[in-house]
DNA sequence: ATCGAATAGTTCGATGCCTAAACTTAATCG
DNA sequence: CGATTAAGTTTAGGCATCGAACTATTCGAT
């Protein structure tokens, strides 16, 4: 029960800062009474600060600002790429107070030694700053089975069937914080959608092709992982029956069509860099190159659409980096084949945050991990 | 706080039948004070009855079994088919009590007119029975959203924008039965989920084909059904780049290349008896016409898993009949291409209601919609 | 047969959280 | 400077759950 409220209050704050009690207390449908209750041991367990008053029209006393407090409890994100590890700090507001990247080469070390690296660089942040870390989250190029937390399979790295959370809990000595471990795709989407800068995202795909395509799924604000975790495989979408041969063994997928390595083979460029100059400058050989990219993935996302009945698609990674051009046909393609369509058009948007998206996504998380159920820190904080 | 309680006690009788008011308290967490009382108001409302003491090994008291009430409210189901109007009662238990077909050439007519006649049916069945409907579940053939509960568009009525819960509200009298109107396919899908037949059924996709392709899916027991109610429009999935073109305007969409009437087309068959016919009989012509259909049935279909991670894939309607023919080819496909086929293979199942899946599944939701909140039926029927 | 152990279900007082309403504080407006 | 309006706090009261004691029912051992 007051479980339950203790995250709606927080909740409100976090969605609207500098709110008044009594503006938590209209919005909840809670009273002020037990609002001010709330709100005073969210405040004693540091989660919360209420600052000057808020100036306001007409007559009447102002309301104190409350805001999710900065000094809270932070979370780290962890991104344990192919040839990098990265970290990330990030308060409760969402701002990000630091962050790293350390060039490792991955693919060629075993797991266990690659997570000593990642301990390493968890214990490095917490003795150069004085934060309390409420949560960690792990963003890694594989598939994490939800039930579990364990990460299946990530081929990019060579890693099968490890327990990212337990190895890291042992090799860091974390305690008992929180640590999820999580698909960089989908962290990617949460961190898009908790960049502030598109407001109104609630429901899309966020599409990105790195080495791999990948894609995360939100619905309502929430990320959608299938039933196990493995869902949202957009790269094996079956895009053309008699497609090339992917590297999975079926023909056709999206990923050997449409991905890093195929945009670039078609155009004869060496990076995407270069591939987007070239396009800048209006050669020819790239621009016929790239639009039956965007053919392809407006297939592969028709799908999805018409699936899951997302109104909105976010392009990520080198799409984002395409997206000038990818725009157009793909917008085409979409409202030739999503069913829906022809009363509710898809909005296609870009990416803010690039390849910081993960991390960030990660980091995140684990704030709003202790958002959504406030209790367990706030109990664990203040004795009575 | 007690309305979650009962939820979970009633949800609690509702699995597994004939348990005991200990047996609830311990699979609930509750006490069995709590548990007591909850059931104690679930029984004068008249949703759950006691019967005698059930049997079990060892010393102790035996626990007083407890069901959900044969006599309870009804859920009453209704179909509005393209050529027909159904209905069909069922009790809390599941046991259906009812069931008619009324001919009608609804395709011909406009939306009020039928609607006149479904409100009929709907009196005639109040008249005829002497039982208490809790709740109306009304199947369609058409895009039903889920926020304001509206028909969007329904092709082969030929109808738009039908708020059908108000239109029968309004004719027939109902006062305040709740009245829920939704897709046939997604019907079906619970339907079949309920119906029994498979009691590990939680997640699963739910495929028939009639006159365009319909599917269901369903994750962790709960309808899926996309942002606005538009999902799972499997019927327009791209399985052929270079395909046949569809009636919605693309080309090679999984209706214009494994519907109903392209199968018959392929296999010179003139109705669905007749094909299944022919191919017991080893016929050459149609047993080559059905195996493209299970391959274009299986890149959408592993699409969808690829996407929504399901492990389980029901046929239903046309599918089902010709199930015997589907399954392999279908299941090669699938392990082509689904990427986590290789630790977890897909189950295929064939329907066991048949076309009777979609008014079952109205019917059953609308005493779901009791088990799942029995709160409100509780205060109404109960005063203090 | 009788007693004891085990299990089911009820009764009753205690607890905790929320609510309602009165009250205090702080601001604008005439 | 007092009336009015709104924010926030205090206090009494209510309701659902819990814990513990109690009753009821059954088996098995003496």
């Amino acid at each position: 029960m007051r479980r339950h409220n203790s995250a709606l209050v927080l909740g409100a704050i976090a969605d609207s800062p500098g709110i008044s009690r009594a503006g938590v207390a209209a919005r909840t449908g809670l009273t002020k009474a037990t609002v001010s209750s709330l709100v005073d041991r969210a405040i004693v367990a540091g989660l919360v600060v209420d600052g000057e008053p808020a100036h306001r029209e007409g007559p009447g006393r102002r309301g104190t600002a409350l805001t999710l407090s900065p000094a809270g409890p932070h979370g780290l994100g962890v991104e344990i790429g192919v040839d990098y590890i990265a970290t990330c700090l990030v308060d409760l507001t969402g701002r990000v107070s630091r962050q790293r990247i350390r060039p490792a080469d991955n693919r060629a070390q075993p797991a266990n030694r690659v997570l000593v690296k990642v301990a390493r660089a968890i214990r490095s942040v917490f003795s150069e700053l004085p934060v309390v870390v409420g949560g960690i989250g792990v963003a890694v190029p594989g598939l994490v089975e939800n039930s579990t937390g364990l990460l299946r399979t990530a081929p990019n790295l060579g890693w099968r069937d490890v327990d990212i959370p337990a190895e890291l809990r042992d090799r860091a000595a974390l305690a008992d914080i929180p640590v999820l471990a999580g698909n960089e795709a989908n962290f990617a989407a949460l961190g898009e959608m908790w960049s502030g800068e598109h407001p109104e995202l609630r429901d899309f795909i966020h599409v990105s092709a790195e080495i791999g395509i990948g894609a995360g799924i939100v619905m309502d604000g929430t990320l959608f992982e299938g039933v196990r975790g493995f869902g949202g495989e957009i790269g094996h979408l079956s895009v053309d029956a008699k497609g090339p041969q992917c590297s999975c063994g079926a023909r056709g997928c999206l990923e050997a069509v449409a991905g890093q390595d195929a945009i670039l083979a078609q155009s004869g460029v060496s990076d995407v860099p270069a591939l987007v100059a070239r396009l800048e400058s209006g050669d020819r050989k790239a621009l016929t190159a790239v639009r039956p990219v965007a053919r392809y993935l407006g297939t592969a996302l028709s799908n999805v659409v018409n699936l899951l009945d997302v109104p909105t698609i976010v392009l990520g990674g080198t799409y984002a980096a395409l997206g000038p051009w990818l725009q157009e046909p793909l917008q085409e393609e979409l409202t030739l084949r999503v069913v829906s369509a022809a009363w509710s058009p898809i909005t296609i948007l870009q990416s803010t945050l690039g390849t910081e998206a993960a991390i960030r996504g990660a980091a995140t998380s684990a704030v709003r991990a202790i958002i959504a159920d406030p209790d367990p820190f706030i109990t664990a904080t203040v004795p009575g």
